[in-house]
DNA sequence: ACACAGCTTGACACGGCGTCAAGTTGACAG
DNA sequence: CTGTCAACTTGACGCCGTGTCAAGCTGTGT
């Protein structure tokens, strides 16, 4: 893989980025137009749609620092806390993801590329939750009718990015009110009642 | 529309319905097939393939008697018990419409028409949610911090299809255990603490 | 005997994805 | 200076699913 190679790699991805940021249906040659190079250029980068877009959350998530942000949590003295910082970290990343977020859920019935791709990084973000669960436990409030997988099963699906849509998109909620009420509701779900 | 019309009008629906429940996806050719009719005639009753969906929903909502259903929470003497019920009613209702709800959600992106159909039914389990906060609010029990639309908005968002999708499908959790945590969750999004 | 509604058969257009074959261009090696 | 090779271009094609069009068949009602 050559530095020219490489180069336009990354104006294929950037571009695919933008677009699918931007909204709306995009097209294999609507990126190839944006990143300035022929359509079939793109499919000798990358020889499916799937592909793609796979690639692009990975550009996405070096570009960004997900592992870095969602780790931030690590720091937390209690459950909590642990909780509350992942809430924050998470919440605060979806919207740069979104637009990509769309396009794969998108394919999920029809790829199972892509469908795997979303899958996992859904599950990293479940293992943040678990971590939080985690704690919570050991710190002897998690609310007794739960088992863990139980509660990590209620926040994971809390923090999902359809839910993240609804409120935001749909109900138009500022990100700044979803990330408290999502604090808020993720205590309420697990915590022990008057813990 | 003559009685035979109506009949084969039926037969596509049941057809529709019953490819759209056993998941997968679903082609005009399949429903054609199994509604024992050619793919024309499919086009002679239902000019789209959103007109086809939505007239599907419709179908089910009589069948099934949906706004019954829906309403049976109006008899509740108490803001709670309403929730309760409510959360009863729709949520019990969501697997009998999922096949057909995960196929208008995937055309949303592309199909206006399916896009509003959605939206409409979205707007009436929404209305439910309302007259539950309502009724809370007026026992004097809605979480101060919470006005009556964000926490309209709140449990809606908690009862959204692809919730009980992530929870019983995904993560497996059977219906009842679905319907008694989402109980215990919209009262704890939107009830005062210690109410 | 005729009309007409309801259906069938078979062909076709279109939009996206993905593929194939035959160039062009520019850098680098001998 | 020449040859090679990787990266890219151009233009055509196949596939699939939706939706359209035209022509013909069939049973019922008048």
């Amino acid at each position: 893989m050559s530095r020219q190679n490489q180069k336009t790699r990354d104006r294929i991805l950037t571009a695919a980025w933008q677009l699918l940021e931007s909204g709306g249906t995009v097209r294999m040659s609507d990126i190839a137009k944006k990143a300035g190079i022929s359509r079939q250029a793109l499919y000798l980068h990358f020889p499916t749609r799937a592909d793609l877009l796979v690639a692009t959350t990975r550009h996405l998530d070096l570009v960004k620092n997900v592992d870095e942000r969602l780790a931030a949590s690590r720091a937390a003295a209690s459950g909590r806390e642990r909780l509350a910082l992942f809430v924050e970290a998470w919440g605060n990343y979806i919207p740069e993801i979104y637009g990509v977020a769309r396009a794969l859920m998108a394919m999920e019935d029809s790829d199972e590329e892509a469908r795997n791709a979303w899958a996992d990084r859904m599950r990293a973000v479940r293992e943040g939750c678990a971590a939080a669960v985690m704690m919570i436990e050991a710190d002897g409030l998690l609310a007794p009718h739960l088992s863990r997988d139980t509660a990590t099963d209620l926040i994971w699906t809390l923090l999902s990015v359809p839910n993240w849509e609804r409120l935001r998109l749909n109900c138009g909620w500022s990100q700044q009110a979803y990330i408290a009420e999502m604090k808020r509701l993720t205590e309420a779900a697990i915590i022990a009642p008057g813990g």
